[in-house]
DNA sequence: CCTTTCTTGAAAATCACTATAATTTATTAT
DNA sequence: ATAATAAATTATAGTGATTTTCAAGAAAGG
Protein backbone atom coordinates (compact mmCIF):
# COMPACT_ATOMS: atom_id res chain seq x y z
CA UNK A 1 0.00 0.00 0.00
CA UNK A 2 2.66 2.47 1.13
CA UNK A 3 4.99 1.36 -1.70
CA UNK A 4 1.81 2.09 -4.08
CA UNK A 5 1.55 5.67 -2.71
CA UNK A 6 4.91 6.04 -2.83
CA UNK A 7 4.94 5.12 -6.94
CA UNK A 8 2.38 7.46 -7.52
CA UNK A 9 3.86 10.48 -5.31
CA UNK A 10 7.11 9.50 -7.69
CA UNK A 11 4.89 9.73 -10.53
CA UNK A 12 2.70 12.78 -10.05
CA UNK A 13 6.65 14.72 -9.17
CA UNK A 14 7.58 13.94 -12.28
CA UNK A 15 5.02 15.83 -14.26
CA UNK A 16 5.85 18.49 -11.71
CA UNK A 17 2.35 17.57 -9.41
CA UNK A 18 2.28 17.51 -5.45
CA UNK A 19 0.79 14.56 -3.72
CA UNK A 20 -1.02 17.35 -1.32
CA UNK A 21 -2.86 15.46 1.70
CA UNK A 22 -6.54 16.07 -0.45
CA UNK A 23 -4.84 13.71 -3.11
CA UNK A 24 -3.14 11.34 -0.88
CA UNK A 25 -6.28 10.88 0.48
CA UNK A 26 -8.16 10.45 -2.37
CA UNK A 27 -5.79 7.76 -3.70
CA UNK A 28 -5.57 5.80 -0.30
CA UNK A 29 -9.73 5.92 -1.12
CA UNK A 30 -8.93 4.11 -4.11
CA UNK A 31 -6.45 1.62 -2.97
CA UNK A 32 -8.92 0.41 -0.10
CA UNK A 33 -11.66 0.13 -2.83
CA UNK A 34 -9.38 -0.95 -5.59
CA UNK A 35 -12.30 -4.23 -6.38
CA UNK A 36 -15.07 -1.53 -6.69
CA UNK A 37 -15.90 0.68 -9.57
CA UNK A 38 -16.47 3.71 -7.76
CA UNK A 39 -18.11 6.93 -9.26
CA UNK A 40 -16.66 10.37 -7.92
CA UNK A 41 -19.68 10.94 -6.26
CA UNK A 42 -18.85 7.51 -4.32
CA UNK A 43 -14.87 8.40 -3.39
CA UNK A 44 -16.15 11.94 -2.81
CA UNK A 45 -18.42 10.39 0.58
CA UNK A 46 -15.53 8.06 1.16
CA UNK A 47 -12.65 10.73 0.98
CA UNK A 48 -14.83 12.64 3.23
CA UNK A 49 -14.94 9.87 6.33
CA UNK A 50 -11.12 10.88 6.76
CA UNK A 51 -10.68 13.97 5.57
CA UNK A 52 -14.20 15.79 6.29
CA UNK A 53 -12.92 19.40 4.79
CA UNK A 54 -12.24 18.20 0.92
CA UNK A 55 -14.19 19.28 -1.83
CA UNK A 56 -16.41 17.67 -4.55
CA UNK A 57 -14.81 19.42 -7.03
CA UNK A 58 -11.23 18.94 -5.75
CA UNK A 59 -12.11 14.87 -5.81
CA UNK A 60 -13.43 15.48 -9.26
CA UNK A 61 -9.19 17.13 -10.17
CA UNK A 62 -8.09 14.38 -8.58
CA UNK A 63 -9.06 11.68 -10.11
CA UNK A 64 -9.08 13.49 -13.77
CA UNK A 65 -5.06 14.05 -12.99
CA UNK A 66 -5.10 10.48 -11.72
CA UNK A 67 -6.48 9.39 -15.17
CA UNK A 68 -4.27 11.42 -17.18
CA UNK A 69 -1.54 9.84 -15.52
CA UNK A 70 -2.77 6.97 -16.63
CA UNK A 71 -3.04 5.50 -12.48
CA UNK A 72 -6.92 5.06 -13.08
CA UNK A 73 -9.29 4.17 -15.95
CA UNK A 74 -12.46 6.38 -16.13
CA UNK A 75 -14.81 4.22 -17.32
CA UNK A 76 -18.24 4.36 -18.14
CA UNK A 77 -20.92 1.54 -18.07
CA UNK A 78 -24.13 3.57 -19.89
CA UNK A 79 -25.45 4.39 -16.61
CA UNK A 80 -24.65 8.47 -16.47
CA UNK A 81 -21.56 8.35 -14.58
CA UNK A 82 -18.39 7.58 -14.78
CA UNK A 83 -16.46 5.40 -12.77
CA UNK A 84 -13.01 5.33 -11.34
CA UNK A 85 -11.16 2.13 -11.65
CA UNK A 86 -7.14 1.91 -10.72
CA UNK A 87 -5.05 0.38 -13.40
CA UNK A 88 -2.88 -2.27 -12.45
CA UNK A 89 0.53 -2.19 -11.92
CA UNK A 90 2.44 -3.99 -14.94
CA UNK A 91 -0.88 -4.74 -16.56
CA UNK A 92 -0.70 -4.18 -20.44
CA UNK A 93 -3.87 -4.14 -21.02
CA UNK A 94 -7.11 -2.74 -19.72
CA UNK A 95 -9.02 -5.38 -17.94
CA UNK A 96 -12.53 -5.81 -18.95
CA UNK A 97 -16.15 -6.26 -16.84
CA UNK A 98 -18.90 -7.93 -16.66
CA UNK A 99 -22.06 -5.97 -16.10
CA UNK A 100 -25.04 -7.67 -14.73
CA UNK A 101 -28.37 -6.36 -16.33
CA UNK A 102 -30.37 -8.28 -13.74
CA UNK A 103 -28.34 -6.90 -10.19
CA UNK A 104 -26.01 -4.18 -11.92
CA UNK A 105 -22.92 -5.78 -10.16
CA UNK A 106 -19.83 -5.31 -12.22
CA UNK A 107 -16.79 -8.07 -11.81
CA UNK A 108 -13.62 -8.09 -13.49
CA UNK A 109 -11.35 -10.24 -15.96
CA UNK A 110 -8.04 -9.57 -15.76
CA UNK A 111 -6.74 -12.24 -18.56
CA UNK A 112 -5.82 -10.69 -21.62
CA UNK A 113 -8.42 -12.26 -24.09
CA UNK A 114 -7.78 -10.24 -26.28
CA UNK A 115 -4.52 -10.65 -27.72
CA UNK A 116 -5.18 -12.53 -31.20
CA UNK A 117 -7.87 -10.17 -31.63
CA UNK A 118 -5.81 -7.87 -31.51
CA UNK A 119 -3.25 -8.84 -33.86
CA UNK A 120 -6.29 -9.11 -36.41
CA UNK A 121 -7.14 -5.39 -35.83
CA UNK A 122 -3.84 -4.27 -36.15
CA UNK A 123 -3.01 -6.16 -39.48
CA UNK A 124 -6.60 -5.87 -41.30
CA UNK A 125 -7.49 -2.51 -40.33
CA UNK A 126 -4.26 -0.99 -40.23
CA UNK A 127 -4.99 0.50 -36.47
CA UNK A 128 -2.14 1.14 -33.89
CA UNK A 129 -3.84 -0.19 -30.71
CA UNK A 130 -3.19 1.77 -27.60
CA UNK A 131 -6.14 1.04 -25.55
CA UNK A 132 -9.32 -1.27 -25.42
CA UNK A 133 -12.79 -1.16 -23.90
CA UNK A 134 -14.13 -4.49 -23.51
CA UNK A 135 -17.76 -5.30 -21.32
CA UNK A 136 -20.06 -8.08 -21.85
CA UNK A 137 -23.66 -7.04 -20.56
CA UNK A 138 -25.67 -10.06 -18.92
CA UNK A 139 -26.40 -12.32 -16.35
CA UNK A 140 -24.19 -12.41 -13.87
CA UNK A 141 -23.45 -15.84 -12.12
CA UNK A 142 -25.00 -14.52 -8.72
CA UNK A 143 -28.28 -14.12 -10.74
CA UNK A 144 -27.70 -17.22 -12.64
CA UNK A 145 -27.95 -19.04 -9.13
CA UNK A 146 -30.90 -17.49 -7.88
CA UNK A 147 -33.11 -18.56 -11.01
CA UNK A 148 -32.19 -21.90 -11.13
CA UNK A 149 -33.25 -21.42 -7.11
CA UNK A 150 -36.67 -19.61 -7.24
CA UNK A 151 -38.56 -21.85 -9.95
CA UNK A 152 -37.64 -21.12 -13.23
CA UNK A 153 -37.52 -18.28 -15.41
CA UNK A 154 -38.65 -14.53 -13.50
CA UNK A 155 -41.01 -12.98 -16.06
CA UNK A 156 -39.65 -9.79 -17.60
CA UNK A 157 -42.62 -8.30 -16.71
CA UNK A 158 -42.87 -8.82 -12.88
CA UNK A 159 -39.68 -6.88 -12.93
CA UNK A 160 -41.09 -3.67 -13.80
CA UNK A 161 -43.37 -3.85 -11.07
CA UNK B 1 -34.41 2.65 -47.73
CA UNK B 2 -38.15 3.18 -48.04
CA UNK B 3 -38.39 -0.76 -47.39
CA UNK B 4 -36.20 -0.40 -44.18
CA UNK B 5 -38.31 2.27 -42.67
CA UNK B 6 -41.37 0.09 -43.78
CA UNK B 7 -39.58 -2.66 -41.05
CA UNK B 8 -39.42 -0.43 -38.58
CA UNK B 9 -42.62 0.76 -38.77
CA UNK B 10 -44.61 -2.79 -38.57
CA UNK B 11 -41.69 -3.28 -35.24
CA UNK B 12 -42.95 -0.30 -34.25
CA UNK B 13 -46.74 -1.27 -34.26
CA UNK B 14 -46.37 -4.76 -33.41
CA UNK B 15 -45.72 -3.16 -29.65
CA UNK B 16 -48.74 -0.84 -30.56
CA UNK B 17 -46.35 2.43 -30.92
CA UNK B 18 -47.36 4.47 -34.26
CA UNK B 19 -44.74 5.83 -36.59
CA UNK B 20 -45.44 9.72 -36.41
CA UNK B 21 -44.14 12.10 -38.51
CA UNK B 22 -41.36 13.18 -36.15
CA UNK B 23 -40.25 9.50 -35.42
CA UNK B 24 -40.15 9.29 -39.31
CA UNK B 25 -37.98 12.18 -39.89
CA UNK B 26 -35.62 10.78 -37.24
CA UNK B 27 -35.53 7.37 -38.23
CA UNK B 28 -34.87 8.77 -41.89
CA UNK B 29 -31.69 11.06 -40.22
CA UNK B 30 -30.25 7.65 -38.81
CA UNK B 31 -30.50 5.95 -42.02
CA UNK B 32 -28.90 8.82 -44.34
CA UNK B 33 -26.14 8.99 -41.47
CA UNK B 34 -26.04 5.26 -41.12
CA UNK B 35 -22.08 5.66 -41.17
CA UNK B 36 -21.30 8.63 -38.41
CA UNK B 37 -21.67 8.24 -34.83
CA UNK B 38 -24.16 10.75 -33.76
CA UNK B 39 -25.14 12.28 -30.40
CA UNK B 40 -29.19 13.30 -29.75
CA UNK B 41 -28.37 16.85 -30.40
CA UNK B 42 -26.54 16.32 -33.83
CA UNK B 43 -29.59 14.18 -34.92
CA UNK B 44 -32.01 17.09 -33.25
CA UNK B 45 -30.15 19.47 -35.79
CA UNK B 46 -30.24 17.53 -38.78
CA UNK B 47 -33.86 16.56 -38.27
CA UNK B 48 -35.18 20.32 -37.82
CA UNK B 49 -33.33 20.71 -41.25
CA UNK B 50 -36.80 18.55 -42.78
CA UNK B 51 -38.87 19.27 -39.68
CA UNK B 52 -38.24 22.69 -38.07
CA UNK B 53 -40.81 22.15 -35.47
CA UNK B 54 -39.91 19.16 -33.82
CA UNK B 55 -38.28 19.35 -30.17
CA UNK B 56 -35.51 18.58 -28.47
CA UNK B 57 -37.56 15.80 -25.77
CA UNK B 58 -38.70 14.26 -28.82
CA UNK B 59 -35.70 13.39 -30.33
CA UNK B 60 -34.79 11.89 -27.05
CA UNK B 61 -37.78 9.96 -26.72
CA UNK B 62 -37.80 8.68 -30.30
CA UNK B 63 -33.92 7.56 -29.65
CA UNK B 64 -35.02 6.02 -26.49
CA UNK B 65 -37.83 4.26 -28.04
CA UNK B 66 -35.51 3.01 -31.03
CA UNK B 67 -32.88 1.71 -28.60
CA UNK B 68 -35.94 -0.62 -26.87
CA UNK B 69 -36.38 -2.07 -29.97
CA UNK B 70 -33.24 -2.14 -31.36
CA UNK B 71 -33.20 -0.89 -33.96
CA UNK B 72 -30.68 1.09 -33.04
CA UNK B 73 -27.64 1.13 -30.20
CA UNK B 74 -26.73 3.47 -27.51
CA UNK B 75 -23.04 3.75 -27.14
CA UNK B 76 -20.42 5.61 -25.35
CA UNK B 77 -17.11 6.55 -26.37
CA UNK B 78 -16.17 8.71 -22.99
CA UNK B 79 -17.16 12.07 -24.11
CA UNK B 80 -19.87 12.54 -22.05
CA UNK B 81 -22.71 12.13 -24.59
CA UNK B 82 -24.45 9.24 -25.96
CA UNK B 83 -24.44 8.32 -29.42
CA UNK B 84 -26.94 6.15 -31.67
CA UNK B 85 -26.00 3.65 -33.73
CA UNK B 86 -27.89 1.52 -36.21
CA UNK B 87 -27.99 -1.58 -35.77
CA UNK B 88 -27.33 -4.23 -38.81
CA UNK B 89 -30.51 -5.93 -39.99
CA UNK B 90 -29.33 -9.74 -39.59
CA UNK B 91 -26.83 -8.97 -37.47
CA UNK B 92 -26.29 -11.00 -34.65
CA UNK B 93 -23.80 -9.17 -32.67
CA UNK B 94 -23.13 -5.58 -31.79
CA UNK B 95 -20.38 -4.12 -34.16
CA UNK B 96 -17.08 -2.75 -32.90
CA UNK B 97 -15.52 0.92 -32.88
CA UNK B 98 -11.91 2.18 -33.75
CA UNK B 99 -11.72 5.60 -31.87
CA UNK B 100 -8.85 7.44 -32.82
CA UNK B 101 -7.28 9.28 -30.46
CA UNK B 102 -5.78 11.84 -33.20
CA UNK B 103 -8.02 12.54 -35.11
CA UNK B 104 -11.77 11.53 -33.35
CA UNK B 105 -12.77 9.75 -36.35
CA UNK B 106 -15.02 6.20 -35.70
CA UNK B 107 -14.99 3.22 -37.91
CA UNK B 108 -16.85 0.35 -37.70
CA UNK B 109 -15.56 -3.23 -37.48
CA UNK B 110 -18.20 -5.29 -38.53
CA UNK B 111 -16.77 -8.43 -38.37
CA UNK B 112 -17.24 -10.63 -35.54
CA UNK B 113 -14.13 -10.43 -33.84
CA UNK B 114 -15.63 -12.07 -30.10
CA UNK B 115 -17.35 -16.15 -31.04
CA UNK B 116 -14.42 -17.73 -29.42
CA UNK B 117 -13.70 -15.01 -26.47
CA UNK B 118 -17.45 -15.19 -25.90
CA UNK B 119 -17.30 -18.77 -25.50
CA UNK B 120 -14.61 -18.85 -22.84
CA UNK B 121 -16.48 -16.18 -21.01
CA UNK B 122 -19.78 -18.07 -20.52
CA UNK B 123 -18.08 -21.04 -19.51
CA UNK B 124 -15.25 -19.73 -17.63
CA UNK B 125 -17.22 -17.22 -15.25
CA UNK B 126 -20.78 -18.76 -15.87
CA UNK B 127 -21.84 -15.81 -17.30
CA UNK B 128 -24.99 -15.22 -19.69
CA UNK B 129 -23.52 -13.08 -22.68
CA UNK B 130 -26.34 -10.89 -23.76
CA UNK B 131 -24.53 -8.20 -25.41
CA UNK B 132 -21.01 -6.75 -25.72
CA UNK B 133 -18.90 -3.63 -25.82
CA UNK B 134 -16.01 -3.72 -27.66
CA UNK B 135 -13.94 -0.04 -28.23
CA UNK B 136 -10.24 0.03 -29.63
CA UNK B 137 -8.49 3.08 -28.65
CA UNK B 138 -5.50 4.13 -31.02
CA UNK B 139 -4.55 5.39 -34.25
CA UNK B 140 -6.38 5.17 -37.31
CA UNK B 141 -5.38 3.96 -40.62
CA UNK B 142 -5.40 8.20 -42.10
CA UNK B 143 -3.22 8.85 -39.33
CA UNK B 144 -0.63 6.75 -39.52
CA UNK B 145 -0.50 7.59 -43.10
CA UNK B 146 -0.09 11.14 -42.39
CA UNK B 147 2.58 10.87 -40.09
CA UNK B 148 4.52 9.05 -42.58
CA UNK B 149 4.22 11.85 -44.84
CA UNK B 150 4.80 14.54 -42.93
CA UNK B 151 7.93 13.74 -41.81
CA UNK B 152 7.94 11.09 -38.70
CA UNK B 153 6.93 11.50 -35.29
CA UNK B 154 4.49 13.97 -34.15
CA UNK B 155 5.58 15.14 -31.13
CA UNK B 156 3.12 15.23 -28.30
CA UNK B 157 3.63 18.72 -26.87
CA UNK B 158 3.35 20.27 -30.57
CA UNK B 159 -0.47 18.99 -30.24
CA UNK B 160 -0.98 20.14 -27.14
CA UNK B 161 -0.77 23.97 -29.03
C1' DC C 1 9.77 38.40 4.05
C1' DC C 2 7.83 38.94 -0.71
C1' DT C 3 6.47 37.17 -5.00
C1' DT C 4 5.03 33.64 -7.91
C1' DT C 5 2.82 29.39 -8.63
C1' DC C 6 0.00 25.58 -7.34
C1' DT C 7 -4.11 23.95 -4.96
C1' DT C 8 -8.12 24.18 -2.79
C1' DG C 9 -13.18 24.92 -1.29
C1' DA C 10 -17.56 26.99 -2.12
C1' DA C 11 -20.59 28.43 -5.20
C1' DA C 12 -22.17 29.40 -9.73
C1' DA C 13 -22.36 27.79 -14.32
C1' DT C 14 -22.79 24.34 -17.91
C1' DC C 15 -24.16 20.32 -20.26
C1' DA C 16 -26.72 16.35 -21.34
C1' DC C 17 -30.77 14.53 -20.44
C1' DT C 18 -35.57 13.87 -18.20
C1' DA C 19 -40.00 15.13 -16.33
C1' DT C 20 -44.03 18.16 -16.38
C1' DA C 21 -47.97 20.42 -18.15
C1' DA C 22 -50.65 22.12 -21.61
C1' DT C 23 -51.84 21.23 -26.36
C1' DT C 24 -52.32 18.63 -30.54
C1' DT C 25 -53.15 14.48 -32.97
C1' DA C 26 -54.88 10.16 -33.48
C1' DT C 27 -58.19 6.34 -32.24
C1' DT C 28 -62.40 4.52 -30.49
C1' DA C 29 -66.98 4.64 -29.05
C1' DT C 30 -71.41 6.63 -29.74
C1' DA D 1 -69.71 12.52 -38.22
C1' DT D 2 -68.75 13.67 -33.22
C1' DA D 3 -67.59 13.39 -28.52
C1' DA D 4 -64.64 10.93 -25.40
C1' DT D 5 -60.15 8.60 -24.69
C1' DA D 6 -55.58 7.69 -25.39
C1' DA D 7 -51.03 8.74 -27.48
C1' DA D 8 -47.68 11.84 -28.80
C1' DT D 9 -45.75 16.42 -29.08
C1' DT D 10 -43.86 20.98 -27.78
C1' DA D 11 -41.84 24.21 -24.80
C1' DT D 12 -40.10 24.75 -20.59
C1' DA D 13 -38.63 23.83 -16.10
C1' DG D 14 -35.97 20.70 -13.49
C1' DT D 15 -32.10 17.16 -12.47
C1' DG D 16 -27.84 15.35 -11.74
C1' DA D 17 -23.14 15.02 -13.00
C1' DT D 18 -19.27 17.54 -14.01
C1' DT D 19 -16.63 21.95 -14.81
C1' DT D 20 -15.44 26.53 -14.17
C1' DT D 21 -14.70 30.63 -11.56
C1' DC D 22 -12.79 33.15 -8.04
C1' DA D 23 -11.15 34.36 -3.73
C1' DA D 24 -8.21 32.51 -0.28
C1' DG D 25 -4.48 29.25 1.48
C1' DA D 26 -0.21 26.70 1.31
C1' DA D 27 4.38 25.76 -0.90
C1' DA D 28 8.77 27.02 -3.40
C1' DG D 29 12.21 30.32 -4.76
C1' DG D 30 14.68 34.42 -4.36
Amino acid sequence: MEQRIDRIKKQLHSQSYKLTPQREATVRVLLENEKDHLSAEDVYLLVKEKAPEIGLATVYRTLELLNELEVVDKINFGDGVSRYDLRKEGADHFHHHLVCIECGSVDEIQEDLLGDVEKVVEANWNFRIKDHRLTFHGVCHRCIEQEKNSGEHVNKEANKA
